[in-house]
DNA sequence: CAGCATCCAGAAGGATACTG
DNA sequence: CAGTATCCTTCTGGATGCTG
């Protein structure tokens, strides 16, 4: 006698996971990664915005979800690189295809420009 | 020549809105959204865990880019309604397959608890 | 019933300096 | 180059009480 998981429900798990979809940082670091592996530096340049230190918060966290590998080379100086898991790219096509729908939709939101509170 | 939007830049207008689509509340008010019209304490009951001014706040956002109407019908004690408009109602498929996503890949999410930092 | 105003604790995140 | 540490500001959102 199991419950489905329901993100509607306050004590579901699933609440923890939505947490990190509804993340800006982690959205755009996923949308940015390819296949290949990808640098810090790297990283850095093409998540306009983005500073070392929620870079850094928002992979260990993406790597703690097992969505992203780490890999330390070990040499001097430091070469890390991080990749997708099989599961990351899984979840990376659920990504791309929000953040095409909202590009996609841009005329449309436009107009209504959301308010700043 | 006008560049297409692209959310890894940081000054493309696109920015704007996927902060919309990167919050909690958003995604689970959306989702809760059938095609009818539903009314404030409906919704309180069905999205677990929200707050009265959370959920007036997002609802009112939602509303400002034009994903949702409101519609007051103007009698005592208050009667208003909120419904998905198509534009809404596009966006809420998205949605609906991301939650799908992260519910549907609950057992190998788990295992790997995420950083409460 | 819907929603606004106020207060306030805690989280998010930017800037800067430093280390192996 | 990758990452840590510290400080500090801004934002999020919960609790409570009030109003038409």
């Amino acid at each position: 006698m199991e419950l489905p998981p329901n993100v509607l429900s306050q004590s579901c798990a699933s609440r923890r996971y939505l947490a990190l979809v509804a993340s800006k940082w982690s959205l755009l670091v996923i949308n940015a990664l390819d296949d290949g592996p990808a640098r810090n530096s790297f990283l850095m340049r093409k998540v306009g915005g983005i500073s070392q230190k929620i870079l850094t918060q928002t992979l260990r966290d993406l790597a703690a979800a097992s969505l992203v590998s780490r890999e330390d080379h070990g040499t001097l100086p430091p070469h890390v690189t991080y990749r997708l898991t099989p599961l990351g790219q899984s979840f990376r096509r659920e990504v791309r295809s929000l953040i095409a729908w909202v590009e996609g939709n841009m005329p449309a939101l436009r107009g209504a420009e959301p308010d700043q509170h």
